[in-house]
DNA sequence: ATAAATCTACGAATGTATTCGTACAATGCA
DNA sequence: TGCATTGTACGAATACATTCGTAGATTTAT
């Protein structure tokens, strides 16, 4: 059985917007707003935008009851995460998620309780 | 001091290619649309004009000399990747590498030897 | 030498992401 | 009540990625 989306292709854009929703459950366009200026710079009709767009494409829920419309992120941060996951793996290391998992590793400075984390992840994966 | 690319951000379809010119060093407009021809399906001008836009972007090298142009990466493989994977950390794992291998590993089955691979670096890390 | 095959250059069409201005409706407040 | 604020809808501009057709040059094979 096929689990729905299976082209799952949020933009740059739009996973700056997933992680918020992810992060708050609901949210208004304007909350979004508020926290993506912090980080970039774009009018507020920008936000907007995006939102409805990330709505037609079934992105988000929206609840339109009142004025001020509120938004919940549809697909699930699991699934997207791991789908951009194995399509970097085979876009960029050739399939291969060792060599991508230790280029992330090298680079990006784990904390030790991070190592440990992960060590005892590879544990509970070779006793199966 | 800034090493020079900051802003490395080929398109899938320059990664694509980008792939095979790590893989084989140096490549003619034809070799490298034979293989791509493999999994998708386009013409020999949008293989070489895809190629042409590569250069013009400084991504690639290219030797005129004969009628054949020989072509060959210009950009790093490793910095490539690492600059990938450190935007996908950011992008869609709020900073946190370890949550990204984690979701890697458990998605892409690796085999026992890169499990072993991997926690050896991570030895060596911890070490450090 | 001539025709076929191979190659590059170029322009254009299409699709999509991103950005913003403007219009207009609803709300809140003086 | 009337004005300022806040919100949505919509259209359009811009930028970029992708695709392909056609023209013209060069090479190869007959």
């Amino acid at each position: 059985m096929m689990t729905g989306a299976i082209d799952i292709k949020p933009t740059e854009s739009e996973l700056e917007i997933l992680q918020i929703l992810w992060e708050k459950e609901r949210c208004t366009v304007r909350e979004v707003h508020e926290i993506l200026e912090k980080n970039k710079d774009a009018g507020y009709t920008t936000t907007l935008k995006l939102m409805q767009i990330m709505h037609e494409k079934g992105l988000v829920s929206r609840d339109t009851s009142a004025k001020t419309h509120i938004y919940k992120a549809l697909v699930n941060q699991q699934k997207t995460q791991q789908h951009l996951v194995s399509r970097m793996i085979n876009n960029v290391f050739n399939g291969s998620a060792s060599r991508m998992v230790m280029q992330a590793l090298g680079n990006h400075k784990a904390s030790k309780e991070e190592l440990d984390a992960i060590k005892q992840y590879l544990d509970d994966l070779s006793k199966k």
